[in-house]
DNA sequence: GCGGGCACTTGAACACTGTCAAAGTTCGCC
DNA sequence: GGCGAACTTTGACAGTGTTCAAGTGCCCGC
């Protein structure tokens, strides 16, 4: 009947839309897709439904963060040792933020890591409880494990295609003569294997702080 | 003589004299003010002025990071062990970071930390170098370095402000029930020691990498 | 049946961002 | 004196988050 596209209750959407289209535009389009303009016309809607809904924008991405976090929790803990389970929980930290590139890279930004990965963060503080540590000392080990993944992740995530290639890294290197070993500069030259800098360099601060089975 | 503001060669300033406006402003007002209109107007000039002369915001950012990295370079290496001096060379990103936060923020989101403080990186690497590593494990070394200290920095350089106070870390475990033992959750809820955690989470991993002096 | 009020939606703006084309002015040099 | 290069400005464009006033549809009580 040639309805005039009218206002008024026709959308049907509620709060809980609006985030999983939120979900789905990140994940498929990376964090700078998530505009309001985007996501209304996503949601075939105005911008201002989109407020009427969540508020502002850095409430939906809070909520979009909280969502990703509940969906995330629950990988099972593996290994015998203390210092294995604890590293496993340490590496479903590590395997989440790699899987999620795109929600970890927008939490990361806005300076709510700590939201998205709490649940984590749990399980890898009930393995260190289980290790033996309980208050101060549980909380400094927890706090350096994530510290540690976080560094890593930060070199991880890195969108290198967003900074010109002569003010990378490889390429720093490269131009540094004279200073370093021609072996040293060649090694850093070359892109590096996150997943080896993940392992040696976890399992050294976990070794730090969780006694091994003979102590 | 009420001369007509008229346009033409008046400003006088060149390329330098914006990177230094830039990076005053940044300092003093955080990165966030690096506004081409709010630099245009310290300048007392148009916006399209500072295109002139250095390209683009980008472009700006680049210069200011690198002019900056100039600045930081220099600092003492002290220490009598390789260990020590290794530590030493790894604590002078910590604090050049922590004396430098708005400009090390900047660099940070916008990618180009290995920009601002490849000098002190190639310090490290000197260092390294100096304690009998070379070549892979040179790199392997500094790279396990530079990503610990840069997850630290990730946590002391955080903006809390601007985050709603329940989502931050302390509130989160606050509500974290019956998952962990008390006295673990109390600790939680305090705020950490950085400066602590620095020390104690590099040391690790500096021990990891470099022989000590009974090796 | 119908009218009031709530729930939702829209259009149009505001202030702000980076960026650029065109036009203007001033300077050094021939 | 005039020409061309070196700047500088005006004024716009497209995009961002956000809000206000005005709609429209629907349910509920009368």
């Amino acid at each position: 009947m040639g309805k005039p596209v009218t206002t008024g209750r026709r959308a049907g959407l509620d709060r809980d839309d609006m985030v999983c289209a939120a979900l789905a535009l990140i994940e498929h389009e990376g964090p700078a897709a998530l505009t309001m303009r985007r996501l209304a016309a996503a949601l075939d809607v105005t911008t201002t439904t989109i407020y009427w809904h969540v508020g502002s924008r850095d409430e939906l991405i809070t909520e979009v963060i909280r969502h990703q976090s509940e969906r995330q929790a629950g990988r099972p803990i593996t290994g015998t040792t203390a210092r294995e389970r604890v590293m496993c929980a340490a590496r479903h930290v590590w395997d989440n933020a790699l899987d999620n590139r795109a929600i970890t890279s927008l939490a990361h930004q806005t300076g709510t890591t700590s939201l998205l990965e709490h649940p984590l963060e749990v399980a890898l503080g009930r393995e260190l409880e289980s290790a033996g540590l309980t208050g101060e000392p549980a909380a400094r080990a927890l706090r350096a494990i994530l510290s540690t993944v976080g560094g890593l992740l930060v070199l991880a995530l890195r969108n290198e295609s967003t900074v010109p290639e002569e003010h990378r890294a490889p390429a720093l290197w490269a131009a540094t003569h004279g200073e370093l070993a021609p072996a040293t500069i060649a090694a850093l030259t070359r892109p590096g294997d996150y997943e080896d800098l993940f392992t040696s360099t976890v399992q050294a601060v976990i070794d730090a702080h969780v006694p091994g089975p003979r102590d």
